[in-house]
RNA sequence: GGGGGUGUAGCUCAGUUGGUUAGAGCGAUCGCCUGUCACGCGAUAGGUCGAGGGUUCGAGUCCCUUCACUCCCGCCA
């Protein structure tokens, strides 16, 4: 028999009573009556009630001990009497009679309550992360993220995947977020790069003739944090296949994506096949290639109709005309919504740095007009081209933007999110899965003015090397593709360019030179220059699939010891400072700080 | 690097137009209480009002600087 108990504390039930049995476990509550003591005794599967009175000569000791205290207690399961059934807990119908206890584990007055639905800020429970984790809510979501990278493995390898190990120690590369160092001491003034993803690795994987791979592998990237991303450190499940297209990925992902969600939530998909949107049709309906298909406004542009003579918005003509765009949200049916509503929606605009929303109704008394401060200066024609354009129907309102591209793109994008809130159109109870295909291979910096890749450099363009109008790089696409849901990013990936020639010319535009793309990223295209075959993968982030299925908005809740915003871990104090004899041993000088 | 929010007892918070000795709940300590499950009742201790400077007869409250935490922008191939 275990030395500390007999039973967890979600164990006994009616069929026990009587039993003589011990458990250990955490004080999670006491209730005193000074002469009979309840206490609830916790560990990782529940809490049992238990009772002892003053009869009992341990009696004034238990009671004077703190809450949090790690206790083994003896005794004998009772029954509870009708009128005493606590039905909150699976242990309820019985009760623990306390016949002698022992201290596991002292306990100091605590920093913060554990047994609590308070809140407490950050720092503390950062600092205090082994307490906090003791909290059912977050305790349950870990619980939940073991569970489902669990199931996870299980279906990748149900799948015919196998589970590969990749370097964490590995090189620095030139592309995408800054990298985590690591000194090298037998290689002085040399350093190690922790890897932002096991990019090159998993295509030399393939290379290698394994055919299909997976990994929960960690990343490292040195940039700031989001509520939705850690800083420093996260997981993605990395997968890689070969002779594939991106249709063959793409069935991959949705039966696994499917099936994890269906087994871990009781929210509806939205689909079961996810829809396919093209980027550029993304930015133009969505404004956005994370869009949330729970929302059901879409954005149109209606530039157009600021060129008629029968327009008379002279603001919107006058910015058009000099280039400027107008794009629009219709809403439907919101011709009895007050005032205010509409106000409220201009206002939000101008707070957001906007120049605000226009706004007006389509009604039809004998014929179309629209209204609301900008309707008049639309005419029956131009409104019944607005309503072809973007399928507003009468009683229906529409919300307008005028400005460059870029701006108009971004404030109609909130809009969206906006008025969609306003309005109660998004269904809480769903996941609205959806893929972002045919990315632009490259893009230009707006600072440098530079050509760059605007994703993953080892992407496959779509066309053969025949074809592909090198000249125009802007409008060369990728088989480059995402995954979102509910508006969250949860994944890049692409069909990977196995063919040297095409990568180099590639790389060429994006401004390295043939030495360059050798020096930098010589184990990938060594290896592809001896028999690649045709690859291609994804990387679902595994942290922000179980933030969506524990239905939490901040990452650190789905993280089992994570750093705060500055990248710092309050409970283990790191980063920290080093001694000087392993500066010296890495042969390395710290500069004074300015 | 930039913008917003927050900072008052161990924890969660209140604190009026600037005005006497800065309050409450939980927790802690002590006392009472044999059926609670957020047990109840009474008492006690506990404060550099994040820090520094300024305005004022007087600052938790107003102003400036700064620090911490957090959200967002930049950044995240």
């Amino acid at each position: 028999m275990n030395k500390y108990r007999s039973h967890n504390c979600n164990e006994l039930r009616k069929k026990d009573i009587g039993k003589k049995i011990s458990l250990a476990g955490w004080i999670n509550k006491k209730r005193d009556h000074g002469n009979l003591l309840f206490i609830d005794i916790r560990d990782n599967y529940g809490i049992t009630q238990c009772i002892i009175d003053k009869a009992n000569k341990n009696f004034s000791l238990l009671e004077k001990t703190q809450l949090e205290t790690v206790i083994k207690v003896d005794g004998k399961v009772l029954d509870r009497t009708k009128d005493t059934i606590n039905t909150d807990i699976d242990t309820g119908e019985i009760e623990v009679s306390i016949e002698s206890f022992e201290v596991l584990g002292t306990c100091n007055e605590l920093p913060m309550p554990v047994f609590s639905d308070q809140e407490y800020s950050e720092e503390i429970r950062l600092k205090y992360r082994f307490l906090d984790l003791r909290r059912k809510k977050i305790h349950e979501n870990i619980i939940l993220r073991s569970k489902v990278i669990s199931f996870i493995r299980n279906e990748m390898n149900r799948l015919g995947f196998l589970e590969f190990q990749t370097p964490i120690l590995t090189s620095s590369s030139p592309e995408g977020a800054r990298d985590f160092l690591v000194p090298s001491r037998l290689n002085p003034g040399k350093f190690y790069a922790l890897p932002q993803a096991p990019q090159q690795f998993k295509q030399l994987i393939m290379v290698s003739g394994f055919d299909k791979y997976f990994q929960i592998a960690p990343c490292f990237r040195d940039e700031d944090a989001r509520a939705d991303r850690s800083p420093g450190e996260f997981y993605q499940l990395d997968l890689e296949m070969s002779f594939v297209e991106q249709e063959d990925v793409f069935k991959v992902v949705e039966t696994l994506l499917v099936n994890t969600f269906e087994r871990f939530s009781n929210k509806k998909l939205m689909f079961n096949e996810f829809p396919k949107i093209t980027y550029s049709d993304a930015i133009l309906k969505y404004g956005t290639d994370k869009p949330d298909l729970r929302n059901p406004l879409v954005i149109s542009d209606i530039t157009e109709i600021f060129d008629r003579d029968d327009v008379s918005f002279e603001i919107f003509k006058k910015l058009v005309k000099s280039g400027s765009k107008v794009r629009c949200i219709v809403t439907k049916n919101t011709k009895d919504k007050p005032r205010s509503f509409f106000d409220n929606i201009d206002r939000w605009a101008k707070e957001q740095g906007a120049s605000g929303l226009a706004y007006f109704t389509i009604e039809k008394d004998k014929v179309i007009s629209a209204r609301g401060p900008v309707g008049k200066f639309f005419s029956n024609d131009a409104l019944e081209e607005i309503m072809n354009i973007t399928k507003a129907e009468i009683g229906d309102s529409i919300f307008l933007a005028c400005n460059k591209e870029s701006e108009v793109q971004k404030i109609t994008s909130q809009a969206r999110d906006k008025i969609a809130q306003d309005l109660n159109l998004i269904d809480e109870n769903t996941f609205a899965f959806c893929w972002i295909v045919d990315y632009p291979m490259f893009e230009k910096d707006e600072v440098t003015k530079k050509i760059k890749f605007s994703h993953n450099p080892f992407s496959m363009p779509q066309g053969s090397i025949k074809d592909i109008n090198f000249d125009k790089p802007l409008d060369i696409l990728a088989y480059q593709y995402d995954i979102v849901c509910n508006g969250i990013e949860l994944s890049s990936g692409a069909i990977r360019n196995h063919m040297p020639e095409l990568m180099y010319k590639l790389f060429s535009i994006a401004g390295y030179d043939k030495k360059q793309v050798d020096e930098k990223f010589s184990g990938m295209i060594n290896a592809l220059s001896y028999g690649a075959p045709p690859h291609g993968g994804i990387a679902p982030g595994i942290d922000r699939i179980v933030m969506l299925l524990a239905n939490e908005k901040n990452i650190r809740e789905v993280t089992m010891f994570p750093m705060n915003q500055n990248a710092q871990d309050l409970m283990m104090k790191a980063p920290s400072e080093v001694n000087q004899n392993q500066l010296d041993e890495l042969k390395l000088i710290i500069k004074e700080k300015k």
